[in-house]
DNA sequence: AAAATCTCCAACCGCACCCGT
DNA sequence: CACGGGTGCGGTTGGAGATTT
């Protein structure tokens, strides 16, 4: 049984809390459906910063308000304003919740009102969606949703709607500040400029139209799908030899050398961006609203489509290192040579060692890149010719 | 131990767009 | 077509807590 407010097919009649002797919080809700009614129970930990229920409704998500900060955004903007601004107390949370459970979202104009708050329904509305809505993460982000991220950004710049849609649970104001205080300052240390390489991916998407650079890149092999990130798993059923991954098979194929290995790959299994994007269930639905099918139009275009072709290609099958300050795909334009293809299969072999030891994936990219200088020594000889 | 600096992220702002009238 | 309310989105802020000096 899956319920989100969101449908208000689930309505939550009663919330309680009983403090217990060990500071933890026993919270119950009652919540009522069109299936009946159903209580729930959990314990709010005072050391966790943030909680979920833990039931058949565990999609409910109930904050913990015991580490929550006493902090402002930024002072009132206005003083002859009669709407309390700031951090939202656990009496404010509850009465949302509970409005929202039986009138579903919508009108935030009226919320306010009609659930007892002194805020504004703008505030309201991004109270529900950056924190209270019962289909959101608290949790860290993984590997694997920085690994998205990156590309995505790399893709598409920091249109941070349509990247946390690709993210289940995440929203936009979560990638977004994931962004700025993680991953852009991880890829400045490792001499990548963010803005620098989406910039150039956009230049390089304007000045190449011939749609045969396209169909070059959109349908980039697919060597072998137990090694390619579980994303793109997702995107290739439809390909014959695609197999289940488990989800620690997420890094190795981003570094190994696809291109050089071409005539071992089968031509029947290929991947492109607008297959990846509509195959999942998140994005399909999303799919169908006007605006984000302007956008994907846009964006999923022949002639808008190499930055996508490029990041699918980075993603996919390029070696990427970081040599000082440049960021570079080895393997982009040509043969590098047997010793990467002979690493191809090393760092295959080494797969399992490496996923455990990167915390992250742009770790990851220092680890490969650590081991492949290791490796292959010639790589860093200013006269090696990568063409 | 105290001060300075950094990190994190919830919350805010303001613009643009959508949609009904 | 114009208007206005509602909503979505990206950028920015600021202060508590963490870390460094």
């Amino acid at each position: 049984m899956s319920m989100g407010f969101s449908n208000a097919k689930a309505r939550v009649q009663d919330i309680r809390g009983t403090l217990r002797e060990d500071g933890d919080e026993e919270v119950s809700l009652i919540v009522s459906s069109n299936e009946g009614f159903e209580s729930c129970q959990s314990t709010i930990c005072s050391h966790h910063h943030h909680h979920r229920l833990q039931s058949t409704i565990s999609s409910v998500y109930i904050p913990d308000l015991s580490k929550r900060r006493h902090t402002m955004g930024r002072p009132p903007c206005c003083d002859k304003s009669n709407v309390k601004r700031g951090l939202w107390t656990p009496e404010e949370d509850a009465k949302i919740l509970a409005y929202v459970s039986n009138h579903g979202t919508g009108n935030w104009t009226l919320v306010p009102k009609k659930a007892g708050l002194n805020r504004c329904g703008k505030s309201c509305r991004l109270r529900w969606t950056n924190y209270l809505r019962p289909d959101l993460k608290h949790d860290r982000f993984a590997p694997e949703e920085e690994e998205l991220i990156i590309k995505l950004h790399e893709a598409i710049g920091s249109r941070w709607s349509l990247i946390a849609k690709r993210l289940p649970g995440r929203t936009d104001n979560d990638v977004k500040n994931y962004w700025n205080t993680k991953l852009r300052k991880k890829l400045q240390k490792m001499g990548i400029d963010p803005k620098t390489m989406h910039e150039q991916v956009q230049e390089y998407n304007s000045t190449v139209t011939h749609p045969t650079s396209w169909d070059f890149l959109a349908q980039f092999p697919v060597h072998d799908t137990e090694k390619l990130p579980l994303f793109f798993n997702e995107a290739s059923s439809s390909c014959p030899s695609s197999s289940s991954s488990s989800s620690t098979s997420t890094f190795t194929q981003s570094y190994s050398c696809q291109k050089s290995q071409a005539p071992l790959i089968s031509p029947t299994c290929t991947f492109t961006w607008s297959e990846f994007l509509l195959s999942d269930p998140v994005f399909s639905t999303e799919f169908h609203h006007q605006e984000e099918r302007s956008d994907f139009d846009e964006m999923l275009s022949p002639t808008n489509s190499s930055a996508m072709a490029m990041a699918q290609n980075d993603l996919s099958s390029c070696n990427i290192t970081s040599t000082g300050s440049n960021y570079r795909s080895v393997c982009d334009h040509g043969t590098v040579g047997n010793g990467l293809e002979e690493n191809n299969n090393a760092a295959a072999a080494d797969h399992a060692a490496y996923s455990s030891s990167a915390s992250s994936f742009v770790d990851g990219i220092l680890d490969k890149d650590r081991e492949l200088h290791s490796r292959f020594p010639q790589l860093l000889d200013p006269s090696f010719d990568y063409y």
